[in-house]
DNA sequence: CTCATCTTCTACTCACGAGTAGATTGCGTG
DNA sequence: CACGCAATCTACTCGTGAGTAGAAGATGAG
């Protein structure tokens, strides 16, 4: 609107400047998190993800601290997701044991994304002790977020009553693996594998 | 009987030095497997394993060949502790679901203890690419091992129907996560949490 | 007694990768 | 125009840790 460059123009307003920065520093870390999944953390050095981008190490110390730092914001951005669907969760229609579904299907989703899977595959000793504990906030978030979307469900009557701390690292535990056995360019995609699991999970192995 | 050296005496007999080799040998697997699991392998030199036994790092090449080794030799024992564990399941009286309870219970087990935490802590690209596929080739033994006692239960009709790939995943995701949270010197023991968490998942999330 | 073998040590080498110094280019502002 | 700032590079430093060379002390065999 008032910005006078909407068409392509090599002049960039202050705005555009400020989301080409962000844009890059975005591009760095997908191209981390990609490299870190699919090697692993300590076998992606940062010039391997600078020559993935086609740019020199230099240019990601530009716009990021350290190694350390690079991966804590992947985990950062994957337990985010985490967070908002929690919260989108809470909301969703239906008894307690239709949301903890939904959130649950959209839990498994996440773990079997770039920035997920990342988040389950990062052991926390790879982290600096600070970043250490910076994760193991959220994730204590994430945690508690499950469990009382399982009281909620415990106490509405839409779920068997049960250890809801041992039973968030049962369903934690269960839809965190495809995080490292699921393949992205495999045949079921993680929508339906998120679905498989979670029915598995209300009904259980027993008959009825 | 025959052996000569009952008594305290510093004469080793040939089969005495066999042993105390091997004992060795597992005292630096043991050593090495606690510190892989408190800090994470990457952050583990041998420089440390040995120092933490008193010894010094060349000692460790005397009994392993190299770093990679003792890693492949540590998840060697937990996996071969797993397969065992599969045989006596499928020898456990009862019937299918009787069977996979029982296998299921000892699987959690195992992955609370030393060994078999570092084979769910490991991550395949720390390995050297051929240990890489001998942990593969285990691992999938270990898959179908499982699926097997599944499968048997859905047979017999002890277990709701279902997809055994799926099934086992699920499993296998909710009891190997332990090997990530659970705290040897936390309050519940081991075996009472593999209890708990084959009890949730046999019996499902939602009322019945 | 001597020689081979086993165990262990001290004191290295060497590669790799995180992180930095400092130069360069180019745009935007006073 | 000159200066500052952003972005990017080449070319380093430097610590760490895997793995090795080679010596030295014990033990047992011929």
């Amino acid at each position: 609107m008032s910005n006078p460059s909407d068409a392509t123009s090599p002049f960039l307003s202050p705005e555009q400047k400020r989301s080409a920065r962000e844009a890059k520093r975005e591009a760095v870390l997908r191209a981390a998190v990609q490299m870190f999944n699919e090697r692993g953390f300590h076998q992606t050095s940062l010039d391997d993800v600078a020559a993935r981008l086609g740019i020199s190490k230099p240019t990601i110390y530009h716009y990021l601290g350290n190694k350390d730092q690079v991966l804590l914001e992947c985990v950062t951005i994957g337990l985010g997701q985490l967070i908002k669907a929690a919260e989108q969760g809470r909301a969703a229609p239906g008894n307690g044991a239709d949301r903890l579904m939904a959130y649950l299907v959209r839990y498994a989703e996440i773990n079997m994304d770039d920035f997920g899977r990342c988040v389950i595959r990062t052991a926390e000793e790879a982290l600096a002790p600070e970043s250490r504990t910076r994760f193991r906030e959220l994730k204590r978030r994430i945690d508690s977020d499950m469990r009382e979307l399982i009281a909620a469900g415990m106490d509405d009557g839409s779920l068997a009553r049960g250890d809801v701390k041992l039973t968030a690292f049962a369903l934690a535990g269960a839809l965190n693996w495809p995080a490292r056995w699921h393949e992205p360019s495999g045949e079921s995609s993680p929508l339906e594998l998120a679905r498989g699991l979670v029915g598995i999970l209300g009904h259980g192995l027993l008959p009825r």
